[in-house]
RNA sequence: GCCCAGAUAGCUCAGUCGGUAGAGCAGCGGAUUGAAAAUCCGCGUGUCGCUGGUUCGAUUCCGGCUCUGGGCA
């Protein structure tokens, strides 16, 4: 018996699970056996400029079965939950198997988003200036009561982003979050997913998986970012990227940026299991191989 | 073989004028409503190399031993 023996074949299909275990190949099963897109749900994959780098679906798998929000947006540009929901609702129409590591995405997809206006890019960069220049107290002022009360104010992003769409909107976070609606797709009716593997397991496949990455061209890949490399752009978050880059310049040896992606891995794939963990309690969770 | 320095948390180290010790990194737990592979919050996890001596009490002082690094041969 397969483990995909048990999965719908009718219902949408989300899967949850940590960077590097396997979640690809299961969705590609699924795809095959139900005439599913295969979706992505990861905020670094969806950018065109690090394909090895992200663990994008190879050439031939896009080839061989129909692919969704892999690699298309453009480098310079800044993505977001609300712009990758946006991607995804008209392809909720015909069967999908959706699959991410990025918990704040799943979530949103299954649990709901208020639909607020983008902060323009002359506002996020105002903002940036200031927080550079006088840090975060003078953003903290201006906010509304019912903002600060909401957010963390330890946390320099989550004050920025109250701080813009209060600027961008005249209505504070709080007051939008207030009236989120529905879920674009809520858990029941859907095969809701969650693969939790074992922390050593995992490990080692990071750490083997990288190494794999520069054996099939990573350093050639981030070569050819090189020189428009710019580390405050959301597609410059690719781990490992900064770390290549670092050795391309001679910062690094190769041994030490390859120590410090695969450090970094782990480190996010910690977070991951933390968000699936407290998070996606209700999810079934799927073995993983 | 001799001389010098070192041996304290997983790692790199600080410290205790004698009262069982603390930083960074790593690790662990948590938060997460448009940068989320981001960002932020919390938590020391320890035969202080071994062995004798002095002492009410030794990781700390003294002796011996072991190991590591450097120097002289």
């Amino acid at each position: 018996m397969n483990r995909i023996d048990a999965i719908s074949r009718h219902a949408p299909v989300v899967i949850a699970g940590p960077t590097a275990c396997g979640k690809s190949a299961l969705a590609m099963e699924l795809a095959a056996r139900d005439g599913r897109i295969v979706v992505n749900a990861d905020a670094l994959q969806v950018y065109a400029n690090w394909r090895i780098l992200t663990a994008r679906p190879s050439a031939a798998d896009e080839a061989a079965l129909p692919h969704a929000l892999y690699g298309h947006v453009p480098r310079e540009v800044t993505w977001s939950v609300g712009a990758w929901l946006r991607d995804v609702a008209p392809l909720l129409a015909r069967p999908v198997v959706i699959l991410g590591g990025t918990g704040l995405y799943l979530s949103a997809l299954t649990e709901g988003l208020v639909d607020i206006p983008p902060t323009p890019p002359a506002l996020r960069a105002l903002a940036d200036a200031r927080r550079a220049a006088e840090g975060v107290a003078g953003l903290i002022d201006e906010l509304d009561a019912a903002s600060r009360a909401r957010i963390d104010l330890a946390n320099p992003m989550r004050v920025q982003r109250a701080w813009e769409v209060l600027q961008a909107t005249g209505r504070g976070l709080a007051d939008w979050q207030a009236q989120t609606g529905p879920a674009l797709l809520p858990l029941d009716g859907v095969e809701a997913l969650v693969m939790r593997p074992d922390v050593a397991w995992l490990d080692a496949r990071i750490a083997q998986r990288f190494r794999a990455m520069i054996a099939q061209g990573a350093l050639d890949e981030a070569r050819a970012e090189a020189a428009q490399f710019d580390p405050a752009l959301p597609s410059a978050r690719a781990i490992g990227a900064p770390e290549l880059i670092a050795h391309l310049r001679g910062a690094l040896t190769l041994a030490q940026a390859t120590d410090a992606a695969i450090l970094a891995s782990r480190q996010y794939a910690k977070r991951q299991r933390t968000w699936f963990r407290t998070r996606m309690r209700l999810w079934r969770e799927l073995a993983v191989s």
